[in-house]
DNA sequence: CTACGGCTTGGAGTAAGGTCCAAGGTCAAG
DNA sequence: CTTGACCTTGGACCTTACTCCAAGCCGTAG
C-alpha cells in the first residue's frame, strides 16, 4: 500500500492540490525550499505525498507570519542530532516570545475595534473615521514599522 | 504654547523622532501618504507634530497587517461625513472578521508551541526538529498562503 | 497524423516597500 | 571663509515572492 504509481504527481497536480501555481512549485524549487524531484525520462518532474506535505508546510508557515527564508532555515534543522535540536529549542522559543508579543498586540487591536464598532452602530455618530484612526494609532506595544523576524 | 518654533522639524529630525530614515518620509509623500509639507525658503521640508503622529500612525498600522495601500485608503477616510462613516463602519467590520481570524490562528499556534517547548526542556528529547515542523504543519483554519487583505 | 493540453527551460517582468547615490545648495560653528 | 552636517532632486537599485512568456518537447485521444 506504500507509494504505488497512484502517488505520483506531475508538477500541475501538485500545484492544484496545495493551491498554489506551477510557476510557484518551481520557483521554491530553485529558491532551495523544495528538493529537487525525481525526473521521468522525459524530464517532468514527479513529486510524491510528501513533497505535497512539504508545499503546504511552507503555505502554512508563510501564513502565521514566516518569511521563505525563514521557512527554508527552519527545514534545514530536520533530522539534526542533539547539537541541532538545542538551536530548535532556541529558536522555538524566539518565536514563542515573538508570537505572544504579536498577540498580546492584535488582541488589544480587536478588543478597541470591536467596542468603537458596536457604538458605532447605535445611531448617530460621525466621528468615526478619526476614531479609527486614533485607536489604530494607541494600537500599544511595538513602537516600530515592520514586521520583526522571529529567529535570531 | 502651540506651535512656536520648537515644534518644527526638518525631515531628519522627523525620521529619527519617527524610526525611520528620511529617504522612507520622502518615499511616503510621493506614495501620497503625507501631504506636502511646508518648505522653507531654501527648499527644506518642514514638519510639526502632526505629521510626526501620523508617519508614527503609518508604521503601526503597517505592524498591525495594513500595507501602505490600505493606509492610504483609511486615512482618505478622515473628515468625511455620514456616508463615509458608513464606509468606515463596513471596513471596520471587516477589519475586526480577519483580525479574529488570525488571532485565532495565532493563538493556536501559540498554545502547540509552548506545549512544544515546556515538552523539549525536560532532559532526553530529539525529535524536537520534527515535532516543530509538524506543529506549524497542523496550525489548523487558513488552508492557504500569504496575508489576506483586510478591507474590502 | 493532427490536435491539444501539460511539461521543459531561461529569462524578463511585477508589485510592494523601501534604500542608495551623485551633484549640488544651506547653514551654524570656528 | 572654510568645514561639516544636513538638505534638495532625479533616478537607479534592492529584496521578497512570485508570475509570465517564448520556444519547444511529451503524450494521449480522435
Amino acid at each position: 500500500m506504500t507509494a504505488n504509481s497512484e502517488d505520483k504527481l506531475l508538477i500541475g497536480r501538485l500545484a492544484d492540490l496545495a493551491g498554489v501555481k506551477s510557476d510557484t512549485i518551481r520557483f521554491y524549487e530553485r529558491s532551495g525550499l523544495l528538493p529537487k524531484p525525481e525526473r521521468k525520462a522525459s524530464g517532468y518532474r514527479v513529486y510524491d505525498a510528501a513533497a505535497l506535505k512539504l508545499v503546504r508546510f511552507i503555505r502554512k508557515a508563510q501564513t502565521l507570519g514566516f518569511s521563505l527564508d525563514e521557512i527554508r532555515r527552519i527545514l534545514s534543522l530536520r533530522g539534526g542530532g542533539k547539537k541541532t535540536c538545542d538551536r530548535v529549542l532556541a529558536i522555538a522559543e524566539a518565536t514563542l516570545e515573538e508570537t505572544e508579543r504579536r498577540l498580546a498586540e492584535l488582541q488589544m487591536f480587536r478588543d478597541d475595534l470591536k467596542r468603537s464598532v458596536a457604538s458605532w452602530k447605535k445611531p448617530k455618530r460621525q466621528a468615526c473615521a478619526a476614531e479609527f484612526c486614533a485607536l489604530i494609532e494607541s494600537a500599544s506595544p511595538a513602537q516600530n514599522g515592520r514586521r520583526p523576524s522571529m529567529l535570531g
